[in-house]
DNA sequence: ACGAGTAAAGA
DNA sequence: TCTTTACT
């Protein structure tokens, strides 16, 4: 039969240690499949295959780990062929116990030397039988076999005989059942909180349970107590049978808080999982994710915080301001003290029903969006929805090599040991290069970059741990620019072939992409998968340098950073021997001044240079602009790299790295700083731009300002009594601890200056407890207004003094 | 648990 | 000058 797999485990079946994946058939029916021929097993190095063999099972039967068989296997390893031995074990956990025991003959632990090194004996069980038999989740298998006793929560349940990819698997995906949950706590004494709601969404179901009585919308259940609202909450769960189970930071806190109250009232939340085991902890490296077997729980904030983040314009990664970016809705206001309020007087119960069903609705909608792109990372990688839903970039490339490993007849690289990434961790290297701008403000600015530029190096210069300087190209292989490093020309290496193989099935998807209208099923298909496709390629080059990375090489990473520096210098270099004068460059892109040119002829010489790139380098055009402003290092002299701001023809603004583009500056200084530019870059009006400033100025003298107008953000790194500076944000927190709000690394902090005497610091006041009153207004038109506007007016003979009489200090 | 390079503010 | 943050 056709399975789609939803998730994977294992659990023991009739005796035996048994695989479990669990999905649906074509006719849409849940169903569960036992594969019991699968086993545990680790590799093992020799040096001396027989003697390795016979001294692993003497020892390992010692130790009471019987091996379940050894195989000799030949495989790849670090680009040679070798003979490994496959050590089989009998339980998943065995693996690691047994590869301790065999690590005693190695030469250094004082054994007999046979052995080598071990590797693959932490690849959990789960996710390698995923990498061996090439299937995922959220993909088609092949199923053989025979209906089993069921003793999981499933239609079906099979016993399979043999498990496989199905042949000529598309990556059109069936419509999973997602169901969507929210809900509200209150904390009835110090310490103790109960539930109050639950909230429920899906396409076809919307539904909020709770237990005080009003006059509800329809959609509200109203049941006895806290025990019936997790009772009811788990039958309407499994009568709605969902495949996929949404919340948002719902690992930390609403099964965290469902878990205790469960505990608490004795309630079995076994019915959330399809194989009883209701809701499981899974200890990740730095905190605890839920888990719900036979289903797939996904928190829809691990992937906004680990993927999404860097894409979003949102400081904050709460759901309100990230469904309001990517939805344009937000959440009802309330706050929390409005719900405790609610919850205790029994009033304006209807509305925080309504609220916590927003939440719910706003969840479900950000995972159609985000859920799409979630499945076809999965599907790339090859591992359980579970947890690719939970990983960072560092992480997914890792699966995909290894995935690539595994299909290339190679050994996965162990994890380094700690000592080991400590060490890496001092290793550092040159970057890209950053040419210093010509400062001032130009007309007419094209911006040309590198297509994907550090994967194409990847690519066309054969970059490889296995490939680095080889023994038979010494002397004429690709021969990295003032480094004393070469690559083979001969035999393609692991990672430059997996990165090939990703850009050419991106231009490939791009193609077929573009046959479909744009707001076409077919066409977002084909966008989501070339972003997943992009998103692994663009990883591959950071994972290199990642201390903790299975495939680190410094000097892959440095010889792509060489070859960056040595091209984008080189189309500058042409590009001024054609006229167009270099302004500006970082990394990958260069600003050239079109000096009067013609579009055309800029676009010629576009052509030109792409066709004497080697491989798959190209250049395009990102963009031509109407006027560009680069301006000065306000220390040590100079223009200042990585800040500027241009507009395009169309009057868009693009800023990079001023204070716009900061969160550490009040929203007053950034607004007036965009206000300023948008005059002065689209009307040349700097006459207009200083009677703004001066506008703003008197605003803020006369407090005509909101207080978040006037709120710095600025993040904890680290907990607050390891500061060793003092520094506002650090105040702003400890003031906000003496009144009973402790924030934790990673936060955020908000706080306005208010007046008083000494350094600012001592007058951070946090937001939550300031008043627009006490704020410096001084502090803002001398510390913020004005450094971020001056900036820009200075280098066009705007002077300090023409805002002496605005209440300035000069 | 993403790298290096860069700028700037505050103490 | 050093520490810290944020951005590309």
């Amino acid at each position: 039969m056709k399975l789609f797999l939803y998730d994977i485990d294992y659990r023991e079946h009739r005796g035996t240690i048994s695989i479990v994946l669990y999905g649906r058939s074509e006719d849409g029916k849940s169903v569960a499949v036992y594969d019991p021929t699968y086993r545990p097993y680790f590799y093992v190095l020799p040096s001396d295959v027989s003697r390795a063999r016979e001294e692993m099972e003497g020892l390992l039967k010692k130790k009471r780990l019987p091996v379940g068989g050894i195989e000799q296997e030949r495989l790849l390893w670090m680009g040679e062929e070798r003979d490994f031995l496959k050590v089989y074990c009998h339980r998943p956990q065995d693996t690691t116990k047994a590869r301790d025991v065999v690590k005693a003959l190695e030469k250094e632990r004082g054994g007999s030397g046979s052995v080598i090194d071990e590797f693959e004996y932490q690849i959990g069980f789960y996710r390698s039988y995923l990498l061996d038999r090439g299937i995922s989740c959220m993909g088609w298998v092949e199923v053989d076999g025979e209906e089993t006793s069921p003793d999981v929560d499933a239609e079906r349940v099979l016993e399979a005989t043999s498990v496989r990819p199905e042949e000529g698997d598309t990556f059109r995906l069936p419509e999973p059942r997602v169901l969507a949950f929210d809900t509200e706590v209150v904390e009835q004494r110090r310490g103790e909180r109960s539930l109050v709601m639950i909230s429920l969404y899906s396409g076809d179901l919307e539904r909020v349970i709770t237990y005080q009585r009003a006059s509800y919308p329809g959609f509200v259940e109203v049941v006895e107590d806290e025990r019936a609202l997790i009772e009811r909450f788990l039958q309407v769960l499994q009568d709605y049978d969902p495949d996929i189970v949404v919340g948002y930071n719902s690992d930390l806190y609403d099964f965290d808080v469902i878990r205790e109250r469960a505990s608490a009232l004795k309630i079995d939340l076994g019915p959330l999982s399809r194989d009883g085991s209701g809701v499981t902890l899974a200890k990740r490296a730095r905190f605890s994710t839920a888990r719900l077997k036979g289903r797939v729980h996904i928190d829809i904030f691990n992937f906004v915080n680990n993927i999404l983040a860097p894409m979003l314009q949102t400081e904050v990664l709460t759901l309100d301001s990230v469904s309001s970016e990517i939805l344009g809705d937000e959440k009802i206001g309330m706050e929390y003290h409005e719900i405790v309020e609610a919850w205790q007087k029994g009033k304006d119960l209807a509305r925080l029903a309504t609220y916590c069903l927003k939440d719910s609705e706003l969840t479900f909608r950000l995972s159609r969006v985000l859920l799409p792109q979630i499945f076809q990372l999965t599907r790339l990688v090859c591992q359980s929805l579970y947890d690719t839903s939970r990983m960072t970039y560092s992480q997914l490339v890792e699966w995909f090599y290894s995935k690539k490993a595994k299909q290339t007849r190679r050994v996965i690289p162990n994890q380094p040991k700690f000592e080991e990434i400590k060490r890496r961790q001092k290793e550092t290297y040159t970057g890209g290069y950053v040419k210093e701008p010509i400062a001032g403000m130009h007309e007419g600015v094209a911006v040309i970059d590198f297509a994907s530029l550090y994967p194409s190096i990847v690519s066309t210069y054969n970059i490889s741990i296995e490939t680095l300087n080889c023994q038979c190209c010494k002397g004429d292989g690709h021969r990295v620019p003032d480094m004393p490093y070469h690559f083979c020309r001969k035999r393609e290496g692991f990672e430059s072939s997996i990165v090939r193989e990703l850009l050419e099935e991106r231009e490939g998807l791009k193609d077929r992409m573009k046959a479909f209208p744009k707001d076409s099923p077919e066409y977002h298909l084909y966008d989501t998968r070339q972003r997943a496709v992009k998103t692994i390629a663009n990883a591959s080059y950071g994972y290199y340098a990642f201390p903790a990375s299975k495939w680190y090489s410094k000097e892959c990473a440095e010889s792509i950073t060489a070859y960056g520096r040595y091209w984008i210098k080189r189309i500058m270099d042409e590009a001024e021997a054609r006229g167009f004068i270099p302004v500006y460059g970082d990394t990958d892109s260069a600003f050239l001044l079109m000096g009067g040119r013609k579009d055309e002829e800029l676009l010629r010489f576009l052509e030109e240079l792409n066709s004497s790139l080697p491989g798959i380098m190209k250049v395009e055009l990102e963009g031509f602009y109407l006027r560009g402003i680069f301006i000065p290092r306000e220390v040590g002299g100079g223009t200042a790299k990585k800040r500027y701001a241009l507009v395009d023809r169309d009057g868009n603004l693009k800023v990079r790295g001023l204070e716009k583009v900061r969160r550490d500056w009040s929203m007053i200084a950034k607004e007036t700083q965009e206000r300023v530019l948008r005059m002065v870059l689209g009307e040349k009006d700097i006459d207009g731009a200083v009677r703004y400033v001066k506008e703003t100025i008197r605003r803020i003298r006369d407090l005509k300002v909101s207080l978040k107008d006037l709120v710095v953000y600025e993040q904890l790194s680290k907990p607050i009594e390891e500061y060793r500076q003092t520094s506002p944000h650090v105040e702003a927190a400890k003031r906000l601890k003496e009144r009973g709000i402790s924030l934790k690394p990673g936060s955020v902090v908000g706080y306005v200056i208010t007046k008083g005497s000494g350094p600012i610091s001592r007058r951070a006041a946090p937001l939550e407890f300031a008043d627009i009153k006490d704020v410096d207004t001084a502090y803002y038109i001398q510390n913020q207004i004005l450094p971020a506007t001056m900036r820009i007016l200075k280098i066009l003979g705007v002077k300090d003094e023409e805002f002496r009489d605005q209440g300035t200090i000069f």
